[in-house]
RNA sequence: GCGACUGUAGCUCAGCUGGUUAGAGCGCUGGUUUGUGGUACCAGAGGUCGCGGGUUCAAGCCCCGUCAGUCGCCCCA
């Protein structure tokens, strides 16, 4: 037992409905993305290093402690990526996709971080990411979130989120604001939990949403971002819950809600949720208008997302098998009649599913079992008889079952007649 | 990195205050029965009780360690 292989922590292996829920959320982004003009983009899953070491800033504890990194055979640092934005900007940069500017574009899959797995937490876990490149007003932030909330609607869990929105304005707003709230809790840094005492070195903005109990009436009178915005950053912000209003989104304002590296500026938002435990953030993005300048590219305003699938899948209501049929050979001999039959049906589009079993009851149990939607057995009176097809179908409503007899007969005529002892010929 | 809880058959679990050959359901295999086919019944295979120590006449049950999982803290790009 213990000498059987394991996957690693904060892995998974998925079949099923898990695997299920998954692909529907896939399958939804990319139907959803497609309607609001988010082109596909690829980039790799990993990078050197220097890639997400110079976008998070060298010193971070998430780029010492929190990256899958190693050196590949010719010596060179790479990482495995821990989020996409930094990737994107990359690739931006070295292609010189800004004379393509504004561009919008879409992408999932998989991401690494080395944490402690937990609820909806994960070593190797699962992104859709949005991004619009190059577009500096208050409209792109618009469209991403436009695209969040199309997207939760879809998926049907709009109900279980909500949007909780701020804006940590531009450099000038956010470096008087942060100094002033560094200031104030430094200024009262015996009342602190230990752990904000921590913070005030590290990250005093991170102060604000601190889980400690005695911290939140500290933190409730901590300076607000309102009384520092410039007037263009003020400008920004009233321009995005103008649009937003107009685009019918419902939001909270959360002042406390921020981002640690200095190069986000103006809007940032998260889709949060109470049903996931600790980890409560659904879909979050916000603007990044330093990054690409910050990375040696031409300055580049960019504004976009992150959702987590693993999060989404668990929020989603189980989704609705397509209807798969099974084809089922009487008698050995009639097999070839099976494959032929099958091959037709699929032509004609029904999903068919063969079930490898010896025995035609057995086949028949694992129809059942699999919740096909129907059989088609293959059958015939006696040995010098033509074989034909008997349909048997396990759906009851009438009238798709007389649709999809038509649909079958058309398909196999020709070669076999199709039969049916509840339905008229 | 820290903490709490959990770890018995392929899966989900039961196992009374430590007491003889460790159980159920599902799944799997074989058989009987039924049958224009999805049923029911019978039988069988399958467990170093995560691993290693310790206490005891006796440990799946108690103690220590260790590994793994879950959830939370920290962190959160």
């Amino acid at each position: 037992m213990s000498k059987a292989p394991q996957k690693p922590r904060g892995t998974q292996d998925m079949i099923g409905e898990a695997a299920a829920r998954f692909d529907h959320v896939i399958e939804t982004f990319n139907r959803v993305r497609k309607l609001h003009g988010f082109g596909r983009v690829e980039v790799p899953v990993f990078e050197a290093t220097a890639v997400f070491a110079r976008s998070l800033g060298e010193t971070t504890d998430v780029v010492s402690k929190e990256m899958y990194e190693f050196q590949d055979r010719g010596g060179d640092a790479m990482c495995l990526r821990p989020e996409f934005t930094a990737g994107i900007a990359r690739a931006y940069i070295e292609n010189g996709w800004q004379q393509l500017a504004p561009l919008k574009l879409a992408t999932w899959g998989p991401l690494f971080r080395y944490e402690r797995p937990q609820k909806g937490r994960f070593r190797q876990f699962h992104q859709l990411d949005a991004e619009i490149l190059g577009a500096g007003e208050p409209a792109a932030d618009v469209e991403v979130i436009a695209l969040g909330q199309h997207l939760l609607e879809e998926l049907g869990v709009a109900g279980d989120v909500e949007l909780t929105l701020n804006s940590m304005g531009d450099p000038e707003t956010r470096a008087a604001w942060s100094a002033a709230v560094a200031a104030y809790f430094a200024a009262h840094r015996g009342d602190l939990s230990e752990d904000s005492q921590r913070r005030l070195e590290a990250n005093p903005l991170r102060i604000l949403d601190s889980k400690d109990a005695g911290d939140a009436a500290l933190v409730a009178n901590a300076p607000q971002i309102d009384d520092y915005f410039t007037v263009e950053a003020g400008q920004f912000f009233e321009r995005l819950q103008a649009g937003l209003q107009a685009s019918g989104i419902a939001w909270t304002r959360n002042a406390r809600l921020v981002r640690g590296l200095d190069y986000y500026r103006h809007s940032v938002f998260e889709f949060i949720t109470q049903s996931l435990g600790a980890q409560g953030t659904v879909l979050g993005g916000g603007r990044y208008d330093g990054l690409i300048g910050h990375m040696g590219g031409p300055e580049t305003p960019a504004v976009g997302w992150a959702a987590g699938i693993e999060r989404l899948a668990m929020l989603v209501a189980e989704p609705a098998a397509d209807d798969v049929f099974t084809v089922i050979a009487d008698a050995p001999e009639l097999e070839t009649d099976a494959l032929i039959v099958s091959a037709l049906l699929r032509q004609a589009g029904f999903a068919i599913e063969r079930h490898f079993a010896a025995k035609t009851k057995r086949q028949i149990e694992l129809s059942k079992k699999r919740g096909n939607a129907g059989i088609f057995f293959v059958k015939r009176v006696n040995v010098e008889s033509p074989p034909y097809v008997y349909a048997r179908y396990l759906t009851e409503d009438r009238e798709e079952q007389i649709s999809l007899f038509e649909r079958a007969a058309a398909a196999i005529s020709g070669r076999y007649t199709l039969n049916a002892s509840d339905l008229p010929g």
